[in-house]
DNA sequence: CGTATTCCCTGCACGC
DNA sequence: TGCGTGCAGGGAATAC
């Protein structure tokens, strides 16, 4: 039963034979654009009940969301970082789709399958319906007039005029853990996950190994610019590909071939054809050229 | 305070 | 073809 210790530190793995598949994983983007895609399905609707198939997911559906929510009617659906916010007069439900989460307006007739832990009741026989399989999502429940804890440290959203390459450059001085980290912590900037990280270091030619604190003004300004870009592209891009918005089930705002570092450990640097590195750093795969970022 | 590590969970890729 | 193993990930909790 031994679990194996995953390779830490900065040290290069092998580049691996098998290819990482970016699914549709929930990053910022995918949730935005589920947003998009349910709020005019869910805005001005009065939830009628609330169906729990399973009792918890990443933590213990609380018991308001089956007390207050039945009766509310949606008057908003906002998105804070990777949360979806349904607001009514009474409280906000507050969802998380974790690494595998999906949310669909179904009819209430499709029978559920496996993983669909939620549903929310809709006027004229439709459901919204929650989908997890890991079951790293949440729905949480935040009274109205309070910020739920979950919400209180987080950072700037990464499209806002307060996230840009001075805030960043002021937030990083002194720190050293690697910039990677840094951009990934929520308390910095939220919603910028694996993925996109990798793929802003990249575009700006940053070494994800260095430190935070010995990255100059500037490169963090082409940073933020990188992020604000590469997340607005895919938020169209998610746009497009969401065919049927009755179904936002987490279109990527990426293609595969879009994709210049994440998941191509040990394939070719589209700028200079080197093969690029791969390495664990906080806990998570990372790719990069060792001779474009530095 | 900052940093590093562990853990939650399941589907799937992979190797035998 | 089936089975066992490892890995992916957000991010809170924990340890230092």
């Amino acid at each position: 039963m031994a679990r194996r210790r995953r390779p830490r530190g900065g040290a290069p793995l092998a580049a691996r034979t098998h290819r990482l598949h970016p699914v549709a994983m929930p990053e910022l983007p995918e949730v935005e654009t589920t947003r998009r895609g349910l709020a005019p399905h869910l805005v001005e609707r009065r939830v009628a009940g609330v169906v729990l198939r399973r009792p918890d997911l990443r933590w213990p559906i609380p018991p308001e969301v089956v007390d207050c929510l039945p009766g509310q009617r949606i008057v908003d659906v906002r998105r804070r970082a990777k949360y979806l916010l349904l607001d009514t007069r009474a409280g906000s439900a507050l969802l998380h789709l974790g690494m595998s989460g999906s949310l669909r307006v179904l009819p209430a007739s499709v029978p559920a399958g496996p993983h669909d832990h939620v549903d929310l009741v809709l006027p004229a026989g439709r459901v919204l319906r929650f989908n997890d399989p890991r079951r790293f999502g949440c729905l949480l429940w935040q009274p109205a007039g309070q910020v739920h804890p979950l919400l209180r440290a987080l950072g700037p959203e990464p499209l806002s005029e307060d996230f840009d390459g001075d805030y960043l450059h002021a937030r990083s001085r002194g720190r050293s853990a690697p910039v990677k980290a840094f951009l990934m912590d929520q308390r910095v900037v939220v919603g910028v996950g694996n993925i996109y990280t990798a793929e802003a270091l990249f575009a700006a030619g940053v070494s994800p190994l260095r430190a935070a604190g010995r990255v100059s003004r500037e490169r963090y300004g082409r940073l933020a610019d990188a992020i604000k870009g590469i997340l607005r592209h895919a938020i169209a891009r998610g746009g497009t590909t969401l065919r049927d918005f009755l179904s936002p089930d987490g279109a990527p705002g990426y293609f595969e071939q879009e994709l210049s570092a994440y998941g191509r450990g040990g394939q070719p640097c589209t700028h200079c054809a080197r093969p690029l590195k791969q390495a664990w750093l906080a806990q998570r795969a990372t790719v990069w050229c060792g001779h474009c970022q530095r």
